[in-house]
DNA sequence: TTTATGTATCGTAATATTGCAATATAACAA
DNA sequence: TTGTTATATTGCAATATTACGATACATAAA
């Protein structure tokens, strides 16, 4: 048997690990960056940034939309990228509550 | 063709995702999770916490330690195994920068 | 309509991850 | 020494991810 023992953890664990798995290539990474440092929403040309082809990226940003790391909305023929500051919400509250826990421990 | 093309990414996109890939499992999000809830360092009873076979277990915990997220030390027959603060303080600076450039976004 | 452009999906090959039984290792106790 | 306990490693099968060429789709312009 290989992957997948998810039906064995919480939903929030799982839900988690999902977030923490869209972040986990350096591809999705760069895409985050790039669409911080772009000023406006208005992104058709994420495929010239990377080092992949068309289809790559473009499997790359559904995998980030399914996470609910970023938002696209159609745009004419573009389409309109940005980050969902829900998400972040989420993983800042993680790590808020990771940092106090770790106040009262021995590490 | 396949996986890997961490090269043509920079140090800090690929170190970034190596950190998320760690904690990308839930197995790895329960053991994150047990650690801060025990009060000591001392748990060598991680095995009995996790719906998984002991060498699996050792296999997710190897992969912490490898991203640097959690630290093990020898304490006789068991292992100590405890959260890493530096670790914490690299997701802290990421998330904290992103929250500050998205303050002047559009979305 | 036709053409061009931007994006998504399909199909498939290469690679990586997951999980566990079996086995090995390491430290303590008797 | 032997036995016990805790953890690590090996080997392998099942599954998931990554990447891209080919193709489809959808919108805008001519």
């Amino acid at each position: 048997m290989g992957a997948s023992k998810s039906d064995f953890f919480s939903d929030n664990q799982n839900e988690l690990a999902t977030l923490f798995k869209a972040l986990s290539h350096p591809a999705r990474v760069a895409i985050i960056e790039y669409l911080l440092k772009v000023d406006t929403c208005i992104c058709g040309d994420i495929v010239n940034e990377l080092p992949l082809a068309q289809p790559t990226v473009s499997q790359h940003l559904r995998e980030l939309k399914n996470a609910g790391i970023i938002k696209g909305t159609i745009e004419g023929t573009a389409i309109c990228y940005c980050i969902n500051p829900e998400a972040l919400k989420k993983f800042d509250v993680y790590f808020s509550g990771i940092t106090t826990q770790l106040k009262n421990k021995c590490c």
